[in-house]
DNA sequence: TTGTATGCGTTATCAC
DNA sequence: GTGATAACGCATACAA
């Protein structure tokens, strides 16, 4: 073997003097191999800088040990931290974890489903469930069990998330309740995002029960920026009436918001309420700090990771897992001035 | 075939009556086949959900259009913007990225490189050069060419990266032009993080080129969170003398040490000046808009690629790629008081 | 243009 | 306890 092209199991069996069966049962099941060819084999391993190659073994074992996770971005700090603690909960299980972004493009998710199929992913992670049928059809052909995550769905399959509806509901109750007739909102884009449809689903769910009409709840759209948070808050601002309170499809669209109001001189929450989703770090940084939905993404990687492995080892699973959300009253809420 | 595993070249040709071979080339090199039987296997390739298995592949071809990076987290925005150019790039040139991280812990960094090694990785990126040499011998043993990344190295290798120190000495000065004496620091934690060090040596260079002496500049090292950076601002303020501006070896720490300061009572800049580190969003968020050092990761990112790709090409390359920092100036550093 | 045959690095099934 | 050897799924040199 030359020094600038890698050792192959057979240099190894040839350096310790040994079969290539034998190297590979010490790396795969040492306790059947005798002590000293043990020794000798690791020796020759550790000297020759000699790592297993993947696809090799992949391909004679018919196994990867592998999962893969399709994220929107990774941009994202919400994504971020579920996803750490999903691949904790993997490598305990002596997983490993494959992922890669479809940029919000159900297109290019379906690559990299295929591309993580190809790489023979043992299962797969995935993000809310509004994608083509084709998506998930591809993945039940080929036989690969996936895991939808961070909301619930309806229909069959997997699913480990929260209720987003019910808690942007709940919050928007709480809203109403502290006297707010004027609701806002700034969604995140619904587009291909059903986390973000929900939430503003059950900001619409509660208005209505309150009694106001779909046409007196403006609603702004906008990508996952401080920036577009800020340009919204400034657009529904401007309109008459002004609304009292801006309810925001997550906590950087709150923050933003909150930036531009204090641009305007507006003061929170006198003159006008914000409230968040996702209660991440930043959250607790602002001033006033922001009153927002607690959304454990921990403890929902866990599950899900957890979920996964059923699935992959056909062990009896749940279907539905729902992580509770929880409201964090903090400063950015109060009664209307009015 | 049956419906639950999955489908292989061979069940592709059988389908399409064709051989295995010119599957093969329909999905490798599509003009070297007559179109009629292409649309025939490309039909067939469709209806079966074929997706060719990559160990295979990467065995029989030899390469994997595969690099691989590893990160200190996920959990990192600074990061995740550099990497998410990094892949951009990559994807650009037909390449597909896989991202593993160490958690900061070189031994476990060492094993990602073997799993990405393993996995066929063409090249791969590092954060930084502050991990054992056994670590990158490894890689040049199995030549797999690496380059590092977000700070520059002295010795052999390529890099591309940031002068942090520098950027953080001419921060320094700039503090100093202000007219503060009593200067503090609250650093990235140092060990086996050469950024967090750089930086930490380039407010001392600046502080000792301007007569301060080690011993008058208290420095605390901190983890990569809003709390730490809260706590280690606590006790900077407790000091006495009390230092008149707080040096933030990243951003998050300078939010953090914002947010106690408030808590204190202490008003920004006139009570006491703090500077950050990167330029996140973050730091056009807070109140008073934070001053720091902007870090192109963009760019960084895309350089960083393109050198990987010019070095597994095995085309000319530069060896030190320095990307520019720049101070930008905003709320948080002013005059002393006294 | 297409088919045949071989080998890539590993695991697993046999013998020994 | 260890060694041959036959797969595994694919790309490719060579033949047709």
């Amino acid at each position: 073997m030359n020094d600038h092209s890698k050792p192959t199991l057979d240099d190894v069996a040839r350096a310790a003097g040994v079969s290539t069966a034998t190297v590979s049962r010490c790396l795969n099941s040492p306790d059947q191999v005798i002590a000293a060819t043990r020794l000798r084999v690791m020796q020759a391993v550790e000297t020759l800088g000699y790592t297993p190659d993947f696809g090799g073994r992949a391909l004679a074992s018919r196994r990867t040990n592998t999962v893969g996770a399709i994220i929107p971005t990774m941009d994202n700090a919400i994504f971020a931290r579920g996803l750490q603690s999903f691949q904790e909960t993997l490598s305990r299980f002596g997983k490993t974890l494959l992922v890669a972004s479809s940029n919000y493009d159900p297109a290019r998710e379906r690559e990299q489903m295929e591309a993580l199929a190809g790489r023979g992913a043992d299962g797969l992670l995935l993000i809310g469930s509004a994608r083509p049928d084709m998506s998930t059809d591809y993945l039940r052909r080929r036989g690969i069990p996936f895991v939808r995550a961070w909301n619930l769905g309806s229909g069959d399959g997997h699913f480990v998330g929260f209720d987003n509806r019910a808690a942007a509901a709940m919050l928007a109750e709480r809203v109403i309740a502290y006297g707010h007739r004027r609701l806002s909102m700034i969604a995140g884009v619904t587009q291909m995002n059903d986390r973000a449809a929900d939430r503003m689903a059950g900001v619409r769910d509660a208005a209505r029960a309150a009694g106001i009409a779909d046409a007196d709840l403006p609603v702004i759209e906008a990508a996952y920026t401080f920036e577009d948070g800020a340009r919204a808050m400034g657009e529904l601002m401007a309109r008459t009436p002004r609304p009292s309170v801006v309810m925001c499809g997550n906590d950087v669209l709150a923050v933003g918001a909150m930036q531009r109001a204090r641009e305007l001189g507006l003061a929170m929450p006198a003159d006008v309420s914000i409230t968040g989703f996702d209660d991440i770090d930043l959250a607790r940084v602002v001033t006033p700090e922001l009153t927002t939905v607690r959304v454990p993404h921990r403890r929902m990687g866990e599950a899900a990771a957890e979920m996964l492995i059923r699935l992959i080892t056909k062990q009896p699973v749940e279907t539905h897992v729902k992580i509770p959300t929880a409201i964090v009253e903090r400063g950015t809420l109060g009664p209307p001035r009015d």
